[in-house]
DNA sequence: ATGGCAGTACTATACTGA
């Protein structure tokens, strides 16, 4: 089973794309953020045709998440406030960033981590608060017992080796403190990076600014994560950047990430070669 | 320090992203 995780920077704009990168890739799962559509105009219609079904939240031009899916989706809870019923939680949801679902037994959360966009602004102090309610939110559905995949744009990195000039940008805007120990408290005792499960070495990217020559310079940052709780983490075998997506003709900014997962765990595993190919960074 | 590029809303320019 795969779970895949996009940035698509407005899945209208990227339609084509991504329904290309489906029909290759055909991973069970893929969570998308950024959609930048309101509900009654998401296309439907074509991941319809290719056999996913989805679950979507949305709004105008900006944020919005999606999940796709090959398998059945049960009991989808669309923002905080479909598990917290606090005030906070009311007024964060306004935002269309929180959608989960279950799929296979595992709960799939598919989350946009807002930007922050400056560590004296407003957005930085929302972001903040954002990764408080993740915490409490994560928190209130731990009474599920349901095996928990968290994936999306966290607009964090985690440690310096995420980061291609970290001397520059640590301690700034997506590398602060503040933001590391947010996240790092919602992760606490519960869910861990899978990426780095597998690839411990710097210099593994999942978004390149469109400008300055991000891309051409490979002057990148990881911060499209997937987290797993322990008994999936026991079911990982490969976590895979999708690189050379963005490398096509008007990308989003962000790549694929992709994980595989040997699940139900009674499965065989004989389908856990048919993501490997020459298209991939990481490590199998 | 600033802007650079791209998408959207709106129709020239502003806002947002990260």
């Amino acid at each position: 089973m795969q779970i895949a995780t996009w940035n698509v920077n407005s899945v209208r704009s990227r339609l084509e794309q991504v329904l290309a990168w489906l029909e290759r890739q055909r991973p069970e799962v893929l969570c998308l953020q950024e959609t930048k559509v309101e509900d009654g105009s998401f296309p439907l219609e074509p991941f319809t045709a290719l056999g996913y079904s989805a679950v979507i939240s949305g709004q105008k031009a900006y944020n919005g998440v999606a999940i796709l899916s090959l398998l059945p989706l049960e009991d989808v809870r669309i923002g905080f406030d479909a598990v917290l019923s606090d005030g906070p939680a009311l007024a964060l949801a306004e935002q269309k960033r929180v959608i989960s679902a279950r799929i296979e037994g595992v709960r799939v959360l598919n989350l946009y981590v807002p930007n922050g966009s400056a560590l004296r602004s407003e957005k930085y102090a929302y972001k903040l608060e954002w990764l408080a309610c993740l915490r409490r939110y994560l928190d209130a559905q731990d009474a599920d017992a349901d095996p928990l995949c968290m994936v999306g744009d966290f607009n964090i990195a985690l440690d310096d080796r995420d980061i291609h000039d970290p001397e520059r940008l640590s301690g700034g805007i997506m590398a602060s403190d503040a933001e590391r120990q947010a996240l790092g408290q919602a992760l606490e005792g519960r869910l861990s990076d899978v990426f780095r499960l597998f690839e411990p070495e710097r210099g593994h990217w999942s978004w390149w600014d469109y400008r300055s020559g991000a891309w051409d310079r490979d002057s990148g940052w990881r911060i499209d994560h997937i987290y797993l709780s322990e008994e999936l983490q026991e079911r990982a075998t490969g976590c895979l950047i999708h690189k050379a997506v963005r490398g096509n003709d008007k990308p989003s900014d962000h790549a694929p990430v992709v994980v595989q997962l040997q699940w139900p765990p009674d499965a065989d595993a004989d389908d856990d070669d048919a993501y490997n190919d020459d298209n991939e960074e990481g490590l199998e």
